[in-house]
DNA sequence: AAGATATGTCAAATACTTTTGACATTTTGT
DNA sequence: ACAAAATGTCAAAAGTATTTGACATATCTT
């Protein structure tokens, strides 16, 4: 699922750091969320949707492909 | 983190086999969301949002207890 | 009361998310 | 050009989500 978390981060002026440390988790999961290795939790994604100031669907864009898995 | 997947899912009429199929997973897993067991991947909360004809900030209260783990 | 449908629950297996520590590469500031 | 800060990436381990199959209990319908 695509999100635009770099996006909003940069516009809000944090590092990958400052955000991992805001949302309590490791710099290297904000990494590879951002690049797209995996989803977050749905715990992660409201974190992140508050230290960005937005709401969870509108960080990420769903776009099911009926019936597919998601990469 | 609580849910409203109950409710909502009962307002449209749909049994959680119903709820299931339509997010594509098993009876089991729709099952343990409701009852709090776990909260599900960002993926199904979206699909689950996308079924219940809301956003998924509607169906899941976020309420971090900062610096706790959920349960 | 009987049968059908719906829900609760368990255990084991698999898949996914997150962590830590480490090191490489890229970008920024002076 | 140099140093510092930020980002990318890897592997191994731990934690969490989901599946299947099975069986129990509850709730609805006739």
């Amino acid at each position: 699922m695509k999100n635009r978390i770099r996006e909003m981060r940069k516009a809000i002026g944090l590092s990958q750091e400052d955000l991992a440390s805001g949302c309590d988790v490791s710099r290297q999961t904000i990494n590879a969320i951002e690049n797209n290795k995996y989803d977050p939790s749905l715990l992660l994604a409201f974190r992140l949707a508050e230290q960005l100031r937005c709401r969870v669907d509108e960080l990420f864009i769903y776009q099911d492909n009926p019936e597919a898995q998601q990469d």
